[in-house]
DNA sequence: AACAAAGTGCGGATTTTACCGCACTTGTGC
DNA sequence: GCACAAGTGCGGTAAAATCCGCACTTTGTT
């Protein structure tokens, strides 16, 4: 029995290692709850020390645990690191520009039926308050620069 | 040591049940990969039964499997069912519109910086093309439609 | 150079997810 | 009424996620 459960641990781990390179452009759909938790801390502050992302999870974990996430989210691609000094520093993989659009994106078709103007009529109205008047003449110009240049941006 | 095992199964479902009135106000973030995949197609369609959600779900399981998610879901409250006939119709518990609000705000604090201004800057030159004139307009008549009258809805 | 503080590497145990099959029930068409 | 197609209930299991501890390494301090 013992043997059996030790058995079968190897295979799993060999499996892991063997799904790294399938998975390697795995979108965000397939990472699992704190796994996002993570990412969010990621996106929020661009880079961050496995202390830092830990401090910044909900009901933390252990400190371990927070480096094996992060090592798992390497595995799959999504984060890489760089040494600092003796320190590990992390950050996302795809760009800040990217990783927005595509959760716009998401999010447009899930709630908002592809629909610009519904989410704009949503967030016109968010769950703590109204915008500011400020805050709307701001968005109106951005609509003006936008006419004035309808093709900004190129794909990142 | 099967009758351990036995014993170990029986206090995971203990567990499980009393977790059911714990978490019931969970928010969106505590929910699997998979079960999230399935929230996602129920806000798309508002309602559905298992074989719809089967069918749209990416890299389809088996339709056991399905149903094995949405009776989670239901235990955790975020989803409730109805007899249709002779089949099970589910739909979300949170409406719509708090749902939308809730993840636009996710959206704002994790990718935007909670800033509404950025967040149309990206909506306004997405990945696949930057919106049409029309869509544009439509969204400006809605800042106008604001500006009219600020205090539109209530907290849901 | 010796030490403490703060890292990293790695190996595994436990808990959750994800999935499936089979016995049983219910509506439907003949 | 009766077969049958399409559901549901339930119990089990493989796979994945989550977490942690301990040995070792690196950096800064005195």
């Amino acid at each position: 029995m013992r043997f059996l459960l030790h058995l079968n641990r190897v295979f799993l781990v060999f499996r892991v290692k063997v799904r790294k390179r399938t998975q390697m452009a795995a979108n965000e759909t397939e990472l699992s709850r704190r796994e996002r938790q993570v990412m969010d801390v990621l996106y929020q502050r661009n880079r961050a020390t496995a202390r830092e992302v830990l401090e910044a999870l909900p009901d933390r974990p252990q400190y371990s645990a927070v480096r094996s996430l992060l090592a798992v989210l390497e595995e799959k691609g999504v984060v890489k690191h760089t040494r600092e000094s003796r320190k590990y520093v992390y950050e996302p993989t795809v760009s800040p520009v990217r990783a927005r659009k595509g959760a716009l994106k998401r999010l447009l078709a899930t709630f908002f039926d592809g629909s610009p103007e519904q989410l704009v009529q949503s967030l016109l109205d968010p769950v703590d308050g109204p915008l500011s008047a400020a805050e709307v003449a701001r968005v109106r110009q951005l609509l003006d620069e936008h006419d004035a240049s309808p093709q900004t941006g190129g794909t990142p």
